[in-house]
DNA sequence: ATATATCCCTGCGCGC
DNA sequence: TGCGCGCAGGGATATA
């Protein structure tokens, strides 16, 4: 699915048809995602206004006039399309369709239905079971280096499992896991209490690059991920390691080349030679 | 607390 | 062309 950048694309395209619009009619085709819509779902939403859109790890926060707020996970295959409502069709897993007042429809489309929605009071947000686990957002500056760091010395995980784990830094995924610890030159199986200060401070930085750059692309289209105007995102061509196996390194100054692992259920790439 | 396995579901590419 | 297999951007839950 969707990692921090794919979302954040998404919240991106998503802002000019929903930020200030109302919904003025919501169509459930299949209410059973990762788990059942929440009962009344149409009904708790329709013609009320969306006031703002934010992104929290890989989720999607709609915050509605009323204050509640419509809570969308993209799971691995989630995708929203923007169509105009008199040209729209209706395409096969387009699950939830909503309709705003400025004649344009906004379709969630999910294969997998490994995405979810659910609508939760505001107010109650931050406590939510959802949520509450999160960790640290990695764009944002006062997550610092040093914090990085002191949460690396008390995990004996790998390096690349605590970067993938939410409860501790949110929004990284597969994807950027991989592309981030190959620029920092870090293997992904060091132990993460093996990192030094100055390994922190590199990774972060580089992880936030990485992250920035792929948003600037319009995130990585490996199948799913499309941005909601239809267009691809490109940052895939951009992968150094990241499903590229057998690949010379490419580090100018490296001769090694790209080793396929398979760590904690998940494909690794990593290059020996110079991430050590 | 923490490391592994399993499950949710559909589609795609590959080898035969 | 068709079939079976493995794999896929996530994450909750159970098990040891």
């Amino acid at each position: 699915m969707p990692e921090l950048p794919e979302v954040e694309t998404i919240r991106l395209g998503l802002i000019p048809v929903l930020e200030g619009k109302i919904l003025e009619e919501i169509a459930v085709y299949r209410d059973q995602l990762r788990y059942p819509l929440p009962p009344l779902f149409s009904e708790r939403l329709k013609g009320q206004k969306v006031n703002r859109l934010e992104r929290r790890a890989k989720y999607l926060w709609l915050h509605i006039e009323n204050s509640q707020t419509l809570v969308i996970h993209l799971g691995m295959s989630g995708r929203f399309k923007i169509e105009e409502a008199s040209l729209y069709a209706l395409q096969k897993h387009d699950h939830v369709v909503f309709y705003n007042n400025a004649g344009q429809v906004i379709a969630y489309n999910d294969p997998r239905r490994f995405g979810l929605m659910d609508l939760i009071p505001t107010a109650t947000l931050k406590d939510h079971p959802l949520f509450r686990h999160l960790g640290a957002e990695p764009l944002e500056t006062t997550f610092t280096p040093e914090a990085f760091y002191q949460l690396l010395r008390k995990r004996q995980q790998s390096i690349k499992s605590t970067l993938m784990d939410q409860r501790f830094i949110v929004g990284i995924g597969n994807i950027y896991a991989n592309e981030g610890l190959w620029v920092s030159q870090i293997h992904p199986f060091r132990p993460s209490n093996s990192l030094t200060y100055p390994e922190a401070e590199t990774l972060l930085d580089n992880l936030r690059t990485v992250l920035k750059k792929a948003i600037l692309a319009g995130g990585s289209t490996l199948k799913d991920h499309l941005q909601p105007d239809g267009k691809l995102g490109y940052f895939q061509n951009q992968f150094s390691v990241y499903g590229r196996p057998l690949a010379p390194c490419p580090r100018q100054t490296c001769q090694g080349f790209i080793k396929k692992y398979t760590q904690d259920g998940r494909s690794t790439f990593a290059c020996d030679s110079c991430q050590l």
